[in-house]
DNA sequence: CTGAAAGCGCTAACAA
DNA sequence: TTGTTAGCGCTTTCAG
């Protein structure tokens, strides 16, 4: 029976090369003042019987632990997870955050926490005394959420807040969400539409709004009103009902819209269907998510493909390098347009 | 600025309690030989300083990582990742895992290790020694790797073998594959369907086999042929356009064809589109998967449950309890059929 | 039933 | 440039 202990500690690394245990910590931490040949010897020891320092002790002594935490909602997570639709944020994150870490000799784990928790500040307490990362990737709507930020800071834990622009602690990243909804507009401008409506995410999520600003932007250049043509949802599928419906209802009806979810675009789908619309003919429609679902509808979606992978990659890289100076201004990663079928010149060019 | 030091420990609560650490730790760990009233006593001053212990210094100290290993496919998984069409299998895998864990108080982490590579065994030992998973979950291919389960085994670690029934060390559970492909097969029969067709996954996993013997057992005892029906795909996209346009060139074509993926479910769906053949009228369908993929199919697939995240939970309950006897035969997990548009009886009956 | 001592594997601080 | 010492937070002996 093999034993609960270690099989290769430090220690024998130490007594094989015929050196200090702290000679081989510092080859291991690839720390300065170690003669190359010092250095060949002792690394020649660890190969040989395939030493790896354990993270526990490394944690132990007062150094990393090689462990960054990204939080998801709960909520959120647990209803896509089940609902199996296509959702796949975390696949995304773990793509990005995973492999880069891995890159680092890090690992990500991933943790989830509900928003709207009086004992977020427990739960949230309990994972960082228990597990002490080095880093964590805050996910929106978590990103502006004062008492895990507070928490954190509190904790002297370096963070990164995804989707968010706020000033204040931690490392903000932004996928462009006003560059992205510029360019859709943009798009269908370009293809000849002159009513774009817009179906928004919820004001708890302030990328709802930069997108909004996005879209308003691009109409404004393009000399296009926007008065009564956005919509509010929350992300999900009924919401983009009701904002469709209410959007095609109107007397000139919009030629295009951009929903700012896969749900709401499907939604947009499916109502201008009923309606006896054909997309794109009577419609153009384009999604603010490239999930798997974009790719299965009829026709399948143009989508503005946000670099989650990406973004949460280059997030785990700020975290890990801690000699570098955090960037004082939000990162942006900025996403593209994939066209697709949902988008073409309207019929008629009133 | 935050120390790195923890910041509530052990010793802070035996001062806080008047009482040893060693009482404390024994609270903590629930152990025996505490009196009621010391154990309060020490679970107030817990709860009033927030007190959750570090699980590296729980590690270090000889007892458990609270850490369970959860292990995938590298290239497959990558590559279900990075093409977005639903594939979901990662997250069932946390959705059953991960939830199961934490109630436990364990975490669970992804690991990917590619199975075709000669350093197999360096690359595992090397996240084995750095971790010191309590338990590792492997999934297929893995889960029959005689290397992976050597080291494993010789490492002391407990581990579970999904997709697996082989004997050997660690625990075997599956999703009862030969039931779910006869189930689907009597569903097929009992629409009265005489032809069926059988696409077969790739013979690296032994629950391809186990598919089809299902199939077969279900055929034989409804005293059908089975005959020339029978193809093999690697569960992909282009494996399952080979076999299915094998299978609807037959003299005398299935009139149902059960496919052992999503992907190759889809492949059929399409090829038999190009045929001219209507599914579910000239030709119903049945996928072994139900991710999202058959969701947006049109007509939306029947398709067999694989209760990934039941099975997964099960499996992480098995390795976290270490006093139980680990059972003795495979744990068999069932799935079930869900029945949609792509089944219906066949044309002519002959 | 409770406590004191020793040590897990590693690194920070200091010494040589 | 290298080695020695102390200690991280916790659990395992072993005493009381």
């Amino acid at each position: 029976m093999a034993r609960r202990r270690q099989s290769v500690t430090i220690k024998h690394v130490a007594a094989d090369a015929g050196v200090s245990l702290q000679t081989v910590s510092r080859v291991i931490n690839n720390e300065p003042n170690v003669r190359p040949a010092m250095k060949e010897r002792v690394q020649a020891s660890i190969d040989k019987l395939g030493y790896v320092p354990s993270i526990a002790a490394q944690r132990m002594s007062g150094s990393r632990s090689y462990l960054i935490l990204a939080l998801n909602d709960r909520e959120r997570t647990i209803a896509e997870w089940t609902a199996r639709e296509g959702g796949d944020w975390v696949d995304q994150m773990l793509l990005g955050g995973m492999l880069k870490a891995a890159e680092h000799g890090y690992r990500m784990l991933i943790e989830l926490v509900d928003t709207h928790d009086d004992h977020i500040e427990r739960e949230l307490g309990a994972a960082l005394s228990a597990l002490h990362p080095d880093g964590v990737v805050l996910t929106p709507p978590h990103s502006e959420n004062p008492q895990i930020i507070g928490l954190l800071a509190e904790h002297g834990i370096r963070f990164a807040r995804i989707g968010s622009k706020a000033d204040g602690p931690g490392i903000a990243l932004t996928m462009d969400d006003e560059g992205s909804a510029a360019d859709a507009t943009r798009h269908l401008v370009e293809l000849g539409h002159k009513r774009i409506g817009f179906i928004a995410g919820p004001e708890e999520y302030s990328l709802s709004d930069w997108r909004i600003d996005g879209w308003r932007a691009a109409m404004d250049e393009a000399g296009l009103p926007t008065d009564g043509l956005c919509r509010r949802g929350d992300f999900g599928y009924d919401s983009g009902v009701r904002a469709a419906r209410e959007l095609l209802a109107l007397d000139r009806r919009p030629t295009a819209i951009i929903a700012s979810s896969d749900h709401m675009t499907l939604a947009t789908l499916e109502t201008a269907r009923e309606s006896g619309l054909d997309v794109p003919r009577d419609l153009s429609l384009i999604s603010f998510d490239n999930t798997p679902i974009v790719r299965f509808t009829n026709p399948r979606l143009t989508a503005i493909d946000q670099p989650i992978a990406a973004t949460i990659a280059r997030a785990v890289e700020l975290l890990i390098d801690r000699d570098a100076e955090p960037p004082a201004q939000p990162v942006t990663i900025s996403g593209e347009l994939r066209i697709r079928q949902s988008t073409a010149a309207p019929l008629s060019d009133d």
